[in-house]
DNA sequence: TTGCTATATATCTGAATCCGATATATCTTG
DNA sequence: CAAGATATATCGGATTCAGATATATAGCAA
């Protein structure tokens, strides 16, 4: 039953430049990173985790985040036990240049799209 | 061979808004709409026929267009033979709620793009 | 005339993408 | 202990993308 019809919402390109800029404001991991963009947004992106752990894998195969896995100890658990694993992404001084390119590329990508919709009611400035 | 391989890709939603954008200026038809919009953005929007045709016999079907059949009549050509036809597209009072509805979601949508990258250089206000 | 380009609508098709569902496993809370 | 949250990751059917293809007329230049 999987593939249901749902417009999509965001391009790649807008869905990498919300992850970049998440991971500007420091550390962070997939699970976390979900959260967030669905909180800050109110809901309007969801970026699932089909979505966000391809592409964590893709800017880290591009050098844009350098990686770490975290054991979780559980507070009350065996010391000894395996615990859980978390993977911290970091943004790379490339990614922070891809950032800024993605910003610039999104700025234009906004003006020109006010250029078509001015003169509609409530258009942008 | 085309050149430019950075085409930012529309979401569906973008796309239709911009189509209907077009129209509200007046009628037009598939190949000046594609014409439009890729000479209106400079290249950046491409939308071509294999995307538009589908979408405008979606925007028919769903009544945000009415559409007229044109002969076009070849200025020396014998005045019985077929001639070339165009279709034209007149955004219907359906369509312009629309519009407007798909607007707002774009602003609303921008708004919360910016809130992500506020604190970026360069970010809008 | 012949050829080439532009105009004009429309579909085909392989590749990429979307996203709910699934898989696996641990942690926390009632 | 059961249930839900946390956490990473892949699967797979449906959808979408964009170039290529198909069909046909108009206009212009060699």
């Amino acid at each position: 039953m999987a593939g249901k019809q749902t417009t999509p919402q965001l391009t790649q390109d807008q869905t990498e430049m919300i992850v970049l800029s998440v991971l500007s404001e420091g550390p962070s991991y997939g699970y976390a990173i979900s959260k967030q963009i669905a909180a800050r947004s109110e809901d309007t992106f969801r970026v699932g985790a089909s979505q966000l752990y391809p592409l964590l894998t893709k800017l880290e195969k591009q050098g844009l985040v350098s990686t770490d896995w975290e054991e979780i100890k559980s507070a009350s658990a065996d010391p000894d036990a395996p615990g859980r694993k978390r993977k911290w992404y970091r943004l790379s001084p490339k990614g922070e240049r891809r950032l800024e390119s993605r910003i610039a590329a999104h700025q234009r990508f906004t003006s020109i799209m006010n250029s078509f919709i001015s003169g509609q009611s409530g258009a942008a400035s």
